[in-house]
DNA sequence: CGTCGTCTTGATTAACCTCAAGAGGTGTGG
DNA sequence: CCACACCTCTTGAGGTTAATCAAGACGACG
């Protein structure tokens, strides 16, 4: 276990804080949650589908994707986790899933013990409403994608996941809505908008040639928000920035 | 408001307790809730697309189903809630969301005041956490439907559907996973599963001929369940029961 | 018995996939 | 410091799935 207080978790609390109120004892009590760090190089399984875990993963550095493996190998990812993100609060509730999580570049989590989160969510009503309003905004951006997915365009879904994931950047601090580095390689992303690597090449570079975005080598550089905006129908409401 | 111990109220419970432990006084805080009882036709919402809502809606008889409006007009359904389903229990604790509700099929829901909700999961810790699992098995369907739709054909999509519902209404007492009533048009479907509803009708058509599984006068009648089960690739493990 | 919504089928088109090959970039070992 | 290997990106040609457009049959309900 680390020591309390360890750095990762003040953009956890950071993100809590976006939509719930806490008090500064109820804020003590996450920044005081202990954990163990670990390291995983790209590609690597931070949890296998299925695998029963007794923690929860918080997203120090690089990110973090959750996916759904098929039978015939391909995968669909469901989630990108960021700095700041418990990418698997749920687990805390529901030990068992039947996605994984992986490592999409090279990456630190702080694996925190479901123990520890059942226990301050026990104590403090107002942390259980948060973590429970923290799944509500996940399950929000899953429902979201099941709309991108299943009704939109390659060119509108891909800039919708880079509107969202400006957005959330610039809501973490860890870069702006028009300019962020996102480290998913093109195959990375197909996995993510049900698209094969090829298609999303090619509508990356129809993307930038109408001087919507530019994604090269890891930046996403927005070239026109209004209009990226309006090819994705991109609201952020969705987001349930509502502090309560 | 209705008197306590609503009938439809022990359906919410039972689907409750399939994957939560509560005692008899956690029970009977449920078991007290009221609500006012509203009917809706087919096709009329029960809450708009962003629209601030002041309670959740359980449903106590038909079909309701959560959905997404793109601007040109088309949806996407993203949940089917049936009998027993809270179909917005997130929106205790998230009061605004981006997507509507609509009942599919007439039917009759009790809107239950968020007030009431957030009362007993502050009271009792264990009803919170049963909330809050709750919305992380919705997630989980979600995040299965995002896999469905970004990676399976049309054919392993409702099938996947169609064994996940048969499941779901087991569950909930309604039905057996090889024969239940889903009372939804092509149409519908089709908004569910990302397809037009002339691609459902063939696919239908195909998925009878071969024996899987016959979809006709809103009853699902399962020619062969494991075939049909192959087909979609699915386990129910997905669905997260796991008592805890 | 007529009307309207739903289902069914056919013909054509569009979006995206598959396969394939070469270019660019980056890290590593000689 | 260079050379090679490997991964990622890019582009082309052709194929497949599902969308679109259109019309007629069925079926439930008044």
């Amino acid at each position: 276990m680390t020591h309390s207080d360890h750095p990762a978790l003040s953009g956890f609390l950071r993100r809590l804080l976006l939509r719930s109120k806490l008090t500064q004892e109820e804020q003590g009590a996450i920044l005081s949650l202990e954990g163990v760090t670990v390291q995983a190089t790209a590609n690597r399984d931070l949890v296998r589908p299925g695998e029963k875990v007794s923690y929860s993963c918080l997203v120090i550095e690089g990110l973090v994707g959750r996916y759904d493996q098929m039978a015939d190998g391909s995968r669909q990812t469901t989630s990108f986790f960021i700095v700041g993100d418990m990418a698997d609060l749920q687990s805390a509730v529901c030990p068992i899933a039947g996605w994984g999580l992986v490592a999409l570049t090279n990456s630190t989590v702080l694996k925190v013990p479901h123990a520890a989160l059942v226990d301050i969510s026990t104590s403090y009503p107002a942390i259980s409403r948060a973590f429970w309003r923290d799944t509500v905004v996940d399950a929000a951006i899953l429902s979201k994608w099941v709309a991108n997915i299943g009704r939109k365009s390659a060119r509108a879904r891909i800039a919708h996941v880079l509107s969202e994931m400006g957005h959330r950047m610039e809501e973490a601090g860890i870069g702006t809505r028009t300019r962020f580095g996102f480290p998913v390689t093109q195959e990375q992303l197909a996995d993510a908008m049900g698209l094969t690597s090829v298609h999303v090449n090619r509508t990356l570079r129809a993307l930038r040639q109408e001087g919507a975005v530019d994604f090269r080598h890891s930046v996403v550089d927005v070239l026109d928000l209004e209009r990226l905006h309006s090819i994705a129908e991109f609201d952020p409401m969705f987001l349930l920035l509502e502090p309560a």
